[in-house]
DNA sequence: ATTGATATGAAAATCATTCCCATCTAGCTT
DNA sequence: AAGCTAGATGGGAATGATTTTCATATCAAT
């Protein structure tokens, strides 16, 4: 047992990106790919747990952490200072329009920030220039939740 | 003691906007005008307890938050999570390159960005769009210093 | 001056994340 | 197939920023 097919992917090939293919990095990894939207390394473990497939909580921070290092996923901070990821199929660099509500992630042009940011590391003098940009909202659906109390 | 005119502006009127007019918001507002580029509450506070201005770490935190809720603080996450803020004279909203090193902030153009992130409210659908917009890099001053060990 | 709503701050509590380290295991090597 | 070892795991303790608690102190209106 544990060799059907995954539907979308194969966490394996994933997990070969970040070194030593174990059991526990593939079922974090399949995991994260489970998921629509951006989620925590806790909620992730919570999920794992109560699906009685116990990882340490450790192993999930390291295994995503890793993960999102290798360029396989994206990092994005809460208000409340605590880490989301969202698997990324493709190593391309996106922005996100994410909602505050449900964790739903809708990937947006940002070429026109891409060229911004680049123009700015060129004419400020600075090195190792990098950028952060977060969108954040109510999507059409929780909005209408929202409304509807 | 403890009388004697600000350099660059009146705390007493900013610290109004928050509520009552306390000398301890004075202190604390005094000290994050005087820096230069970001700062985190903690360092702030080990600045004004060094200073023999002693503010309880619990104060400097709930100025700063309440700072920058009415808007006249921006706030910016390191990325081990800590808070860093600054102070902003006027209302305008503003984005910075800051420098990892030494906390120095360069206001830039973002002008592009703010109409990006407009078109995107509008298109997508989302309510409440909000965003994050950071750069950070190396200044000159520290990148040399960098590359001299 | 009196007073009641606010603010303060030391210590304890939270909370996400990381470290420690004894124990396991993937993936060779023999 | 058994042995080996660098790399991986995980429970619990440690960290570090931020928040809460609550008894005490202070503002500012009366």
């Amino acid at each position: 047992m544990a060799r059907n097919r995954p539907r979308t992917a194969a966490p394996s090939q994933e997990v070969a990106l970040i070194g030593r293919l174990t059991q526990q990095r593939a079922i974090v990894l399949e995991a994260l790919m489970a998921v629509e939207g951006f989620v925590g390394a806790q909620a992730l473990h919570n999920r794992l747990t109560g699906d009685g497939t116990p990882v340490g909580l450790t192993t999930v921070y390291r295994t995503l952490t890793a993960f999102a290092e290798a360029g396989r996923a994206d990092v994005v901070r809460e208000s409340n200072g605590e880490r989301l990821f969202r698997y990324r199929p493709g190593p391309d660099h996106r922005h996100y329009l994410i909602c505050t509500g449900c964790g739903l992630s809708l990937p947006v042009d940002s070429e026109p920030v891409e060229t911004w940011a680049e123009k700015i590391a060129r004419t400020s003098g600075f090195a190792n220039v990098r950028h952060t940009v977060e969108l954040a909202g109510l999507c059409p659906d929780c909005n209408q939740r929202a409304r509807g109390r």
